[in-house]
RNA sequence: GGACCCGUAGCCUAGUUUGGAUAAGGCGACAGCCUCCUAAGCUGUAGAUCCGGGGUUCAAAUCCCCGCGGGCCCGCCA
């Protein structure tokens, strides 16, 4: 069961009342109340009132006169307040729907999604925004699955250009060392650093990374072979960042082996006049759709960004037959987008409609946006390393006596629990500074906090003595009536909320909401063992609040799931 | 100069899509709670001109317009 398809049941009824039978009604309609003295489900009416040209509080009553005749399931009683109608949901039936299982709806037109997400340039480590991009791509994608959907996560390392071609100068000519002395793809980061820094004494640098990638186009062997090394360092550097991120990909794209199409493609298509040349190079003029020009090919011949983003989007749709293409890619590139999926539109490769860029909001520092190129960056290694030292510092507090690979899983689960939950509970669209202090806690609203809540209940499970399919075998819910289980309820009809907060999570790619959510229920949850005991009760009371603790204990899990957030038996 | 995004307690955020009852949570502050299933927890107190001004509406944090403040983009970088 879940909250949906109880308030479908309600609406089903209201439909039966004969004046209204030719009404749209919708379950949009319903909305919580201020508070539970005033019921558990308000219905508004509002829209009903505007349908029918009367007065909303004379709807009210009329539905609450026709509704209070005969016992509707799940519903206690109905109440009409002013130009809502409150219901009071019965506790025994709403409890029993959480604990013998919650339903979640699956699509009923299963996609094929592409999200392409992470696509670094591989001339530098990751940094924070890489991390909200990766995590921001795992959860979307485990979101997506959920709801029946097939997802295809894709990375595109974006392993050719100016970027990196400056790495390749750096390596060649300014570097002593020539193999990393510390992870490969800080290594190769430090190159970069030094090319920045070196470029501003002799500015003519820049145009001799132009030769390099000229070069490098050309297949010249000097650049090619070391190009190669970096590329494998920083690749060998990322696969350890993955990891620890718990990123997977089903495919891989390469720059350097598309834009070559890309190059074709856009020729073709100057050809065909939906190009033009200017100054040498190659443009889309995108005036007519209000967007600025864009360069495709520069006048030196070599290519661009878009040049390989144009073939990719066709190997995208030819190679596994998507139905949509996400991109993950930070906001500053909205109008980027807005481009590329206009010139994608124009080569006919795809509607634009079928491509989505989710744009999620930088992370911003103190001193303001992250710049890798003048090292001002909160690195991810280093901050997963952190959060790990501190996690140990907080275990071996609390379990000095644990073997070490056991502190050393409890440790990296909820250091990893911390960064992602402060990343992924916030909004994607909007942006973030950086607090390290927060960013460090373990308390309050944190990854930490729920999977503490997760290893509470199930540590009270263990030592009830009762292995879980015991606890949920005949259940008798007569032992809640004893008291009103106001606590139970409120648990059980947030519980039933689960598999739409999903659906809404899944609609506007918003991890951020199931995020609130679980710290809604884990509060509940929180205070509500705290207030009651279950160990020691009567038999039948101590398994109902187990039986109630563990179903609790699997949304936690389910939701931490689709966050990529691993729970812990013991904490 | 043009485009897009944002502005909610000292701080971070939810609520804005689809207007609706008393604007919600965390951090920090203050006051309590471990002889009691894990105190990474719980309970309570203080703290809001919902940036400002107009408009639409029976009703605006939410929609529209103007202004102010911040972010970001408008490179033959990625």
């Amino acid at each position: 069961m879940n909250i949906e398809r109880i308030k479908g049941i309600i609406i089903e009824q209201i439909k039966g009342i004969h004046d209204f039978s030719k009404l749209e009604l919708s379950s949009d309609w319903f909305q919580k109340t201020p508070s539970p003295d005033l019921g558990d489900l308000a219905f508004q009416c509002f829209p009903i009132a505007k349908q029918m040209q009367k007065n909303p509080q004379e709807i009210a009553k009329k539905i609450e006169n026709y509704l209070s005749s005969n016992k509707i399931d799940y519903v206690e009683k109905v109440k009409a307040v002013g130009p809502y109608l409150n219901f009071f949901l019965n506790a025994n039936e709403v409890i029993e729907a959480f604990i013998s299982g919650i339903t979640y709806e699956q699509s009923k037109e299963p996609k094929k999604i592409m999200i392409e997400y992470s696509s670094p340039n591989t001339n530098k480590p990751q940094h924070l925004g890489h991390v909200r991009n990766n995590l921001l791509g795992m959860s979307i994608s485990q979101i997506l699955e959920h709801q029946g959907n097939k997802t295809i996560k894709v990375n595109l390392l974006n392993d050719r250009g100016l970027g990196v071609s400056k790495v390749i100068y750096a390596y060649l000519y300014l570097a002593k060392e020539k193999e990393p002395n510390k992870k490969p793809d800080h290594f190769v980061g430090d190159l970069y650093l030094l090319f920045n820094k070196e470029v501003k004494k002799r500015p003519e640098l820049e145009q001799e990374a132009q030769r390099i990638l000229k070069r490098w186009e050309e297949n010249d062997e000097e650049v090619i072979s070391s190009w190669k090394k970096i590329r494998d360092f920083v690749i060998e550097g990322y696969k350890e960042t993955y990891k620890k991120l718990g990123c997977l990909f089903d495919k891989e794209y390469f720059e350097s082996e598309i834009y070559k199409e890309g190059k074709e493609i856009v020729m073709e298509g100057l050809k065909k006049d939906i190009f033009k040349e200017k100054d040498g190079a190659v443009i889309a003029p995108l005036e007519k759709y209000g967007l600025p020009e864009k360069v495709l090919i520069k006048s030196n011949g070599t290519a661009l960004y878009i040049t390989q983003d144009i073939a990719l989007a066709k190997k995208k749709f030819e190679d596994f037959e998507i139905d949509y293409s996400i991109y993950v890619v930070a906001s500053e590139q909205e109008l980027y987008f807005k481009q590329l999926f206009k010139i994608i539109e124009l080569l006919n490769i795809a509607s634009s409609d079928k491509l989505y860029h989710l744009a999620y909001g930088m992370i911003l520092l103190e001193g303001g946006k992250m710049k890798s190129r003048e090292g001002n960056i909160v690195d991810a290694d280093s901050i997963i390393e952190e959060l790990e030292r501190l996690a140990l510092s907080e275990v071996e507090q609390r379990y000095p006596n644990l073997s070490e690979e056991e502190k050393k899983e409890r440790t990296e689960k909820i250091a990893i629990s911390a960064l992602k939950f402060y990343i992924l509970k916030v909004d994607p669209t909007r942006d973030i500074l950086f607090k390290p202090k927060e960013s460090i806690s373990f308390q309050g609203e944190t990854g930490p906090y729920l999977q503490y809540t997760y290893a509470r209940i199930k540590s009270i499970v263990r030592k009830s003595g009762m292995n879980s399919k015991d606890i949920i075998k005949n259940i008798d819910l007569k032992c809640f009536e004893n008291d009103e289980c106001i606590e139970e309820k409120a648990i059980a009809l947030l519980a039933l909320e689960f598999p739409s907060i999903i659906e809404k999570a899944a609609e506007s790619l918003k991890p951020s909401l199931l995020c609130r959510y679980l710290l809604d229920f884990a509060q509940l949850i929180n205070s509500y063992y705290h207030d009651k005991r279950v160990i020691g009760e009567d038999k039948e009371v101590m398994k109902a609040r187990l039986a109630l603790l563990l179903a609790s204990s699997e949304i936690i899990k389910k939701g931490l799931w689709l966050l990529g957030i691993p729970v812990l038996e013991e904490m």
